[in-house]
DNA sequence: TCTGGGGTCCTGCGGCTG
DNA sequence: TCTGCAGCCGCAGGACCC
């Protein structure tokens, strides 16, 4: 999709159609998520802080965003996809890799499927898309980004080479910021660049995977199958607070309340997770992390939250130092169905479990705050 | 100027084990 | 019994993506 958010809000505000449009957090502390074109030619870009988007930018209609009605935006595109074919890997909300090479002689070639979707998606959700076709698909990725917005590109397999050395270094999936300033200090500059230097110089500079990685995009070789479900590796929930926060009861209460949010997407997705892991953002933005494996996979609340506060406790950082943001996150996640549970003698039967399961219902009839640990309610409440 | 929240992947180090 | 080595795992941190 082309800047989603932005484009959900100006289609259900058609007030706001040619005019420069921010969808981002409310708060001080926030960043831009989503801006329509007219706002990036004034310079606006995606996560820059939303104090500097208002300085550059006052004129701007800023808009919280709505993530529920995204989400069936969302749904609704990946169902069109999915018309097409079976395989379909989303990649994030607003994006997806298709296979579309078992729907050739159904529905004709690759660059009349697209815009047949195009149209479709135009037509049923009020939205423009762009649409990369290429043979594999960071090249097909990075023909969509070239063709944005509203657009769409075919790059067959003759012209990948073409297509892809004239581009800047950045254009390729994994050159960000950092990367981007050290090939930058190698001289190099476009994909080209790279393509013409020697595997082991990449490797050396920016360690092995990066380097074979680089050095193969360059010259267009990505074999990764387009694969319809990629399973979750980690799920996790993390806050900033509207002001750095230093007192150890404030900050436990969040880890309760980030273990809650964590342990309910975890029951969710059906799975058990072995590794719990505390992020903490000190008031100079320096990050730590923390982490503890069980010796037991769990979806339980409260062995998440007590084993993230023995983690914040074990960082010394209980000890009055200024926090901005906490996170709690759990990995080695494996589906509750295959996860053998280890008998011990002498102990009850596991109760949370079932407790926090009716909990889970309850919430999916009347709201997620149907139901809340007494800690979690506030004095006015 | 002041930096979100959801993730993935890689690297380096140290401890354990065969 | 001791030592060296390789491989694996847990942990911490960093870069990157949307």
């Amino acid at each position: 999709m082309d800047a989603f958010y932005a484009s959900v809000e100006i289609r259900d505000r058609p007030a706001l159609a040619g005019r420069p449009v921010i969808v981002g957090a409310s708060g001080s502390r926030g960043v831009v998520l989503s801006a329509s074109y007219e706002a990036r030619a004034l310079g606006i870009r995606s996560a820059m802080p939303i104090t500097r988007a208002r300085r550059i930018c006052p004129q701007a209609d800023f808009i919280a965003p709505r993530h529920e009605v995204y989400g069936r935006v969302s749904a609704e595109v990946m169902a069109v996809f999915r018309a097409v074919t079976p395989q379909v890997e989303p990649l994030s909300l607003d994006e997806a890799f298709l296979d579309v090479s078992g729907s050739v002689r159904r529905l004709g070639r690759p660059a009349r499927i697209a815009a047949v979707i195009r149209a479709t998606i135009a037509e049923q959700q009020g939205i423009t898309c762009s649409v990369g076709v290429a043979p594999s698909k960071f090249v097909a990725k990075l023909a969509s980004a070239h063709c944005k917005p509203d657009g769409l590109l075919v790059v067959p397999a003759d012209r990948v080479l073409d297509f892809l050395h004239p581009l800047p270094v950045g254009a390729l999936w994994g050159v960000g910021e950092r990367t981007g300033e050290e090939l930058a200090r190698l001289g190099l500059r476009t994909v080209g660049d790279i393509a013409q230097t020697p595997v082991a110089t990449l490797q050396r500079e920016l360690g092995q995977a990066a380097g074979s990685h680089l050095a193969a995009l360059a010259w267009g070789r990505d074999e990764r199958p387009v694969v319809a479900a990629v399973p979750e590796k980690s799920v996790g929930a993390e806050e900033t607070f509207a002001a750095d926060v230093d007192d150890p009861e404030v900050i436990r209460r969040e880890l309760l309340r980030l273990a809650g949010r964590t342990a309910r997407s975890l029951r969710a997705s059906g799975c058990v997770a072995r590794t719990v892991v505390v992020k903490l953002r000190l008031a100079n933005f320096r990050t730590i992390t923390r982490s503890r494996t069980l010796r037991e996979p769990t979806e339980v609340t409260s062995v998440i939250y007590e084993t993230a506060c023995a983690l914040y406790t074990g960082s010394g950082l209980d000890r009055r130092a200024r926090l901005r943001l906490v996170g709690v996150r759990v990995t080695g996640l494996t589906p509750v169905a295959t996860a053998g549970v280890q008998l011990s003698l002498g102990e009850p039967a596991p109760s949370w479990q079932q407790a926090e399961r009716a909990v889970d219902r309850i919430a999916g009839r009347f709201g997620p705050d149907a139901v809340r640990r007494a800690a979690l309610v506030e004095p006015h409440e």
